[in-house]
DNA sequence: ATCGTCATATGAA
DNA sequence: TTCATATGACGAT
C-alpha cells in the first residue's frame, strides 16, 4: 500500500519530487538536496497522464499562474477534518489570499483557526494545494513547511504583497 | 506600535 | 490526558 512512486519534476526553480500512489498524487516535494536520481521501473499509464498533468500544474504555479487542472489528489493520509481544509484552499484562486480564520468559517467551523493552521502544515502536495495563499488575518507570512523562503517567493510572483 | 496572555479546535504521543 | 500549533482577540505597556 504505502508502495509509492516517485517521479522528478524538472521546473525552473529545481526539482520537485512527486509520489503517486494508485488513488493519484499522494505527495509533492521540494527540491532538496537529493541529485535527480530516481528509479521508476513500472509506471502505469494512469500514473504517466497524472504525471503530465501534475507537471504542467507545478510549472505552472511556480511561474506565478493558475494550474488548469490538477491530477487526482490521494489525500487518504490525512484526517477528514484536514482533507476538508484542504479541500477549500483548493478553490483559492492564484493571486488571492484568505486568511487562517477565513478557511476556518468556509468549513463551517469559525474557531478551528489554530486546526486549520495545522492542517496546512500537515498538508502533503504544496503548490497545488496552495496553503502558501494562506496568511494570517493581518497580513503576515505565518509560516511554511517547505520553508518561508518558498511562501514568500511564490506570494510575491502571484504578485501578492506581504507584510513583514 | 509592540508584547504578553488567554481562548479554542484539532491531532499526535 | 497532556502538549504543541503556520491563529486571533484583547489588554497592558
Amino acid at each position: 500500500m504505502s508502495n509509492l512512486i516517485s517521479l522528478p519534476i524538472k521546473t525552473a526553480s529545481g526539482v520537485f519530487l512527486a509520489h503517486y500512489s494508485e488513488a493519484g498524487l499522494a505527495a509533492l516535494d521540494f527540491p532538496k538536496s537529493h541529485s535527480t536520481r530516481i528509479i521508476t521501473p513500472k509506471v502505469t499509464a494512469a500514473i504517466r497522464a497524472w504525471y503530465t498533468t501534475t507537471t504542467r500544474a507545478v510549472k505552472a504555479v511556480v511561474a506565478g499562474k493558475a494550474a488548469t487542472e490538477l491530477p487526482p489528489l490521494d489525500l487518504s493520509s490525512g484526517t477528514s477534518f484536514q482533507q476538508r481544509v484542504w479541500e477549500e484552499l483548493l478553490w483559492i484562486p492564484a493571486g488571492e489570499t484568505r486568511s487562517y480564520s477565513e478557511i476556518a468559517k468556509a468549513i463551517s467551523k469559525p474557531k478551528a483557526v489554530r486546526a486549520v493552521g495545522g492542517a496546512c502544515g500537515t498538508n502533503p502536495v504544496p503548490l497545488l494545494i496552495p496553503c502558501h495563499r494562506v496568511l494570517a488575518a493581518n497580513g503576515k507570512i505565518g509560516g511554511f513547511s517547505g520553508g518561508l523562503e518558498w511562501k514568500r517567493r511564490l506570494l510575491t510572483t502571484e504578485g501578492t504583497a506581504v507584510r513583514s
